[in-house]
DNA sequence: ACAATCAATTGATGCTTGTCAATACGTTGC
DNA sequence: GCAACGTATTGACAAGCATCAATTGATTGT
């Protein structure tokens, strides 16, 4: 069990004994493993209802939201809505700021666009 | 907290006083809360290194690639290898068929296309 | 029949994640 | 100062997930 992804060169089924594989690894890339890894933490990054639904708030309201507003938009608690902000902080993908009592967020459009183009990018390779 | 995605219509930032929100919740949307739900599965799915590899080794090697092949090419041992063949079998992105002692897997490619589909049409969502 | 082989399942374990009550922190108005 | 308020953090708990050793089930070659 490589810790790379390997490149299998195919085998005629007909040809299989046991105790043998059918292809053989080689050509073994790490670079497809480093992109896997940084896929995957892009897409959990989004796997979370409250996460979109938050993002899709501030998308609409760019700048104006509090997070007593963000509270109210969403299933969850204050507690967990700031841990999701959190999460949505250090991928930087949105940037608070604030005012008074309150915050702020907004999203970073750049730095979601740059998300979502990388995720569609590492879909592209799945072809 | 409602369990609907709310569309918030913004108050000016000076309006503000305390206890009062910035932005009213109007015009809860079902829809956007099934479509997250949704999009959060099939992101969940592909979440996962060894099963991004998986399809890898899988697209390259169209209908030739039984267990032990698989097995080779990640780092994780046979019954975690079965356990994400699963995952995957049940998000209906590959198919098996049995040839004596082998198993051999497929991606089903329609499907592969369409769920990537239905991501990037959900991140489009998010502009 | 039997031993060997491949793959799936079971069951157990540890890790991560999501959630919330309680609390702490910072700010404002009195 | 101090009470009220908005947000972040802490700590605890539950649920889910990934992993693997051991086992089972199916199949083949002898």
């Amino acid at each position: 069990m490589p810790r790379t992804l390997s490149v299998i060169a195919p085998k005629p089924l007909a040809d299989r004994r046991r105790g043998e594989r059918c292809c053989v690894p080689s050509a073994k890339s790490v670079v497809r493993t480093a992109e896997a890894e940084r896929l995957t933490a892009d897409l959990e990054t989004l796997a979370h209802p409250v996460r979109l639904q938050l993002l899709d708030v501030l998308l609409r309201n760019e700048g104006q939201v509090c997070v007593c507003d963000l509270d109210a938009a969403v299933p969850v608690k204050q507690p967990t809505v700031s841990h999701h902000l959190k999460v949505l902080r250090e991928a930087g993908l949105v940037s608070s700021e604030k005012h008074g009592l309150w915050v702020y967020y907004r999203v970073r459009r750049e730095a979601l666009a740059a998300l979502r183009a990388r995720i569609v990018a590492g879909l592209g390779e799945l072809a």
